[in-house]
DNA sequence: CTCAATGTTAAGTAATTGTTAAATTTTAGT
DNA sequence: ACTAAAATTTAACAATTACTTAACATTGAG
């Protein structure tokens, strides 16, 4: 596992590149945006640790090329944020980020972190199956269970879910949502919002928040 | 007991590898097929696992290989293989195997089902039967034992269920279906149901729930 | 405050599956 | 090869579920 480093205070690299060798992983590190960049395509590393707050190319930017680039398509990119920053992660999310760490943080609860995130990847990428707080969604088996009781969604519900799940945090918009779920169908104006509110009736209304002019995400 | 694990993905073989030996099996690894079928010929093990997904010489091509060898006949084989990969492949390997891991599977999972397998065929001769519940299913013996009761399924009938329990929760497909049980025959829409009607009728409304639009699974 | 966007509901329409019986094919025994 | 029984498929129709629409209410960004 090669984990990328990305931030410009030099003590931090070194802090964080120490514990996670200590840990077994190989580790690169950068000290600005555009050498991270570089970096990360020369060497595809599993997950990618971006500092959001970088002189010249920041974090944010640097993720949103990282997700413009076909063979980084499997790497994981977890920003590193002051906990004061709180705006960045909404930005964050859209910029195609999979997780968030705090600083500052231990070293031991670092690396704990990162292990959870490549555990929890590579297990979601293997079976096929959505996990996030106490909803998980398995395309396969056409299940989903939601505060450990299994609900029935019909199938356009159900891809609709899933479909914003893949990517929780990301805004989908309604001509996304559209092309993908109905395909070339033609359908109404009301038709989504009409799917939104079953499933809302059934998960609640807090997971699935509108933007009202651009479309729908899935969050927490 | 000898185990030889045939993966090329070389974590998952330390993993295994190492889950195994802790429990005191003798363990050989091979990461790709022609390697591993040479393993296997020259030391006779136990147990045989093998990844199906393997570039040159996948999973299946070995499990062939493997069955052609007089000396070999002894040797239990395993399939591994992702739950995302393509399940009409699994049912369709009569290619001699006797049982399949899922990916990913915890260590202390994987030894007691190795455990099992081979404990099973110390005892009698392994077939291959699927028993879950209160419900056991033997292929080679067309054997249906339903509540302690042996139960006659007509070959459709009795494909269609088998079909199903080899992958219990997972919804097949309509198509899946036909694919694999009726092969390339052009059958009507209805005939599906009636099949489906006729298993429920003998092993009851619960255990085959029907996933509209999409297709049939074997739950509970 | 205004108005376009979205929420909500109920009802209509479409699609899918269930059920049954009869027609057809296959199988097994003679 | 013949025939009865079993198995399989078909077809017609019923039942169920899913999906969309339309009418109207509510919301929130500018």
């Amino acid at each position: 596992m090669t984990i990328l480093i990305v931030d410009d205070e030099e003590d931090i690299l070194e802090f964080l590149s120490y514990s996670l060798k200590k840990e077994g992983y190989k580790v690169l590190t950068s000290n600005n945006g555009s050498s991270g960049l570089k970096l990360a395509k020369k060497h595809l590393p599993d997950l990618i640790i971006l500092d959001v707050m970088m002189p010249e190319m920041d974090g944010i930017t640097v993720c949103k090329e990282i997700r413009k680039d076909q063979e980084l398509d499997k790497s994981l990119i977890t920003f590193l944020t002051a906990r004061s920053e709180e705006y960045s992660e909404l930005a964050g999310f859209n910029a195609g980020a999979d997780d968030y760490i705090f600083k500052p943080i231990k070293p031991q609860l670092l690396v704990s972190r990162v292990n959870a995130i490549l555990k929890r990847n590579r297990t979601q990428r293997l079976s096929n199956e959505i996990i996030i707080g106490n909803i998980s969604i398995n395309k396969d088996q056409h299940k989903l269970v939601f505060n450990n009781t299994e609900l029935h969604l019909a199938r356009k519900e159900f891809n609709l879910l899933y479909y914003l799940m893949t990517v929780p945090g990301k805004v989908f918009t309604r001509e996304e949502i559209i092309t993908t779920i109905w395909k070339d169908a033609v359908v109404g104006d009301r038709t989504i919002d009409v799917h939104i509110r079953k499933i809302r009736g059934k998960i609640g209304n807090n997971h699935i928040k509108t933007i009202k002019g651009i479309g729908y995400k899935f969050d927490l």
